[in-house]
DNA sequence: ACCTGAACACCGTTCAAGT
DNA sequence: ACCTGAACACCGTTCAAGT
């Protein structure tokens, strides 16, 4: 359907199309055969830069690494927090593909070269060792966890499966219920960064 | 292959075999065509009780969050402590059917008896509207994320896809690593849970 | 009401062949 | 070296038929 001149494939190409197929139509569209599609090829013809598909899967998801970039910032708070809004519009921007990331790590130099970046402003933060380590195992469960859950709230928003609870019988989700949509979700993100920040700033930085 | 006896069909019998599958052989071994095989029924059995197979997946996550029970504990504090730990308990139970939650959200009836009851005992400690729902939500990010780390650790201990980290070329990534194995987790996992229970007591309780 | 069996339109992946 | 085309062993799902 797509033609694309004779410019010949790369693993760089056929990831980023491979992003762009799932953005557009959804992970469970991203198939070797209509990828080749998108890419004027054979799906075969992908096998010859990726072993399985798997390993393909793990490319896209180490583009999304690569996406967010590095930290920014004068502080190390203001790096991290950088970092995780960051992170944060990943999610917001491929909210289809974001899935990838909660069951594969992206375990690749270029993946490595941002997550040395993040440790490294840990380390100027004054940590090391064990609670390096531990204040970047936090910020990856803190961002992990709310990009799946901005995800699953703005692609529910459309395709509901159950239907909302019922406020007689569960009065407390009814009452939660508007501070949870998608347009509120910012507000708590950015009170569990602050958290999570400050209790970073309340730690001893060396390891007891 | 493996023959039941006449006992028909129902969704919890057919969700407690899908699960039991997953664990087994892995999410992906996990077909409608296998399913049946594993309850001595064929495959097209199954959707007089699911519609579809993601009706069935979603099943699946709900029986996990019920598996998790409901909070317990003296204080409030010890309740979201039991909670936290629990779902944790799941991810380390059920690795491979655990990715299920964090694409989809279990929402059915038995699910949000759960969440409720979560939301009760932010309620008990004085919490209510907006801060009572970003607690909660803070609360699902954290177990959230740490139980997909937890799962990435342990399933990527025993197939590692592309090579730990290049010392010289990330001596960081090399100084955190010893500290991110397996058996780590669960220090790590107190540390971060301490630190949210603390931000959540430092709240207002109610809406700024 | 509940299950079967055959069929359809797909998959990922292999292999031998083309240039 | 890079891509094609046919084939294999699977999928989810439909439909008509059996009891």
């Amino acid at each position: 359907m797509a033609l694309r001149k004779k410019q010949p494939l790369d693993r760089d190409r056929i990831a980023e199309a491979a992003l762009a197929l799932a953005d557009k139509e959804g992970l469970e569209a991203l198939t070797m055969r209509r990828l080749g599609e998108a890419l004027g090829v054979e799906a075969m013809a992908l096998y010859h830069h990726f072993p399985a598909k798997a390993d393909l899967l793990d490319a896209v998801a180490e583009l999304l690494v690569v996406k967010m970039g590095v930290p920014d910032g004068a502080s190390w708070q203001d790096k991290i927090r950088s970092t995780a809004r960051r992170y944060r519009q990943i999610a917001i921007a491929h909210p289809q593909a974001f899935g990838l990331l909660s069951a594969r790590r992206a375990a690749t130099p270029r993946a490595f070269a941002v997550y040395e970046a993040i440790l490294a402003t840990f380390r100027e933060a004054g940590f090391e060792g064990e609670t390096m380590a531990k204040a970047f195992r936090l910020l990856g469960y803190y961002i992990g966890g709310a990009g799946d859950a901005e995800v699953a709230t703005r692609l529910s928003a459309l395709g509901g499966a159950g239907g909302p609870p019922d406020p007689a019988q569960f009065p407390l989700m009814a009452a939660a219920g508007p501070f949870l949509t998608a347009g509120r979700l910012e507000s708590v993100f950015e009170f569990g960064l602050d958290a999570l920040i400050g209790a970073l700033e309340r730690t001893p930085r060396r390891a007891v």
